[in-house]
DNA sequence: CGGCCCTTTGAGTACATTCAATACAAGTGG
DNA sequence: CCACTTGTATTGAATGTACTCAAAGGGCCG
């Protein structure tokens, strides 16, 4: 695992672009009480049903939310990147409903709810940058259901690239070419379909000059085509500071 | 239309079941500035791209949340209940990512942001109980992921009477026969699927025994088995006290 | 270099879609 | 109050998209 930022510089650098923060409040996010544990490619970090009492801020690698179905089969529910906290809705649903994976080896921050809430209480304007942190991850899931509903395999899996891309690229790391560490078996999850169907999708954006797949990295060609193909909106994302109030 | 509760009312018993709030607190929510507003079936309440500055807590009828295909298709991402807010999210996200419509006449109750803002600035424990109701209504769009991306036709639909069964039942008006005017191409864009087969569904679930459609109104004659077929677990509603911290 | 995981491709199948047409129900206006 | 209009429900048939099963080819790690 190669060195990496202070866990919680990451946290500052995302709440910063959600909400311009003080310099008395970034000092009194220096003081969240924080652990760094690494994990294992496929360890599950937390399963449904199971009550929590931390939550986990991803410094490096990738994780996945998923479900199951009593068939066996997977639903990938999102992905996280560096920056995110893909469980920060344990802070008040401290029962979880889906499970927590990672899907490379990652190294996360744990920081006790109870160290959280704490800061919350002392400072609504760190509270409501949580919040809008969760409300994020909740119009990516609503998103989703419409990718997943309604648009064709083809559309599906570049609107899936492009959400990746904008991510990414929102904490600097979308520089070509782009680490993706994402097998197609779980592309096939995410997106319902088949890892056949992922393949076949995957060789006509290639063959179509959209984007470059090799090795695990990816380099996307032309992103507005991509996302002319995706029917692909950032707006979701909400990661333009204009669209703030 | 007929009387109804004052909207306050409504929202603080919603609210007493996700956090005990004490007598004060109930005082200073009948401090919120309401303004009641009926729509009309069909109307559209808000649009992707538009700009709020207030929320709508839904007294009576019922809403959905959906958004569009380039190709028009419509697909929608939640339904509501009486009692629920379904744009809670733009306190700190006003800038709409999707559309807001109703599917029968409705009675809402038109907060302003700022209202809501100030009642959370003076009361964390305000602002918690709505932070997670945001939460919960993330908690549904995940499920809605696994439901539309990983279930078949049959379960899927189950999956759909379950949860507003469910929610229905949370404030009170799923006593049979339970009014549900919601139509088959409605539940089609639901669960993507065609109108087609979401009659056939319908018939097979009918024919088995396990509900009875008519003039919308529904009656479940096998919960237990209606869920089974759904593979539906509540726990995502997080309705239920006990599960709270 | 061997084994394992992932990717790639082919062939037959199944589930759901679309198109189409009829039946039914509710609401409107003469 | 009835004829008319519109929207919803129901059913049949042909089509199609994506799935499953299966098997072979790569690439990486020990």
């Amino acid at each position: 695992m190669p060195k990496s930022l202070d866990p919680i510089e990451i946290l500052i650098r995302r709440l910063q672009r959600s909400a311009g923060l003080e310099q008395s409040e970034l000092a009194e996010l220096r003081t969240l009480q924080v652990d760094v544990a690494d994990v294992a490619r496929n360890e599950a970090i937390s399963r449904e049903g199971d009550r929590v009492e931390h939550c986990m801020l991803l410094v490096e690698g990738f994780l996945i939310r998923l479900q199951h179905t009593r068939g066996g089969k997977r639903q990938i529910l999102s992905f996280y990147v560096p920056g995110d906290i893909p469980d920060l809705q344990t802070l008040h649903l401290p029962t979880m409903d889906h499970s927590l994976a990672a899907i490379t080896p990652a190294r996360l921050g744990r920081i006790p709810h109870k160290s959280i809430q704490e800061l919350c209480n002392r400072n609504r304007r760190v509270a409501d940058a949580l919040w809008r942190e969760t409300l994020i991850d909740a119009a990516v899931a609503r998103t989703w259901v419409r990718c997943v509903g309604r648009l064709t395999a083809r559309a599906r899996v570049a609107h899936m690239l492009c959400e990746l891309h904008a991510r990414l690229d929102a904490v600097g790391l979308a520089k070509d070419p782009i680490r993706m560490p994402i097998t197609q078996a779980d592309f096939a999850d995410a997106m319902s379909l088949s890892v056949v169907q992922i393949n076949m999708t995957l060789r006509d954006l290639r063959e179509e000059g959209l984007i470059t797949v090799h090795k695990r990295e990816m380099i996307v060609h032309d992103l507005v085509r991509l996302q002319y193909v995706a029917e692909f909106d950032p707006l979701y994302l909400h990661l333009d500071p204009a669209q703030r109030r």
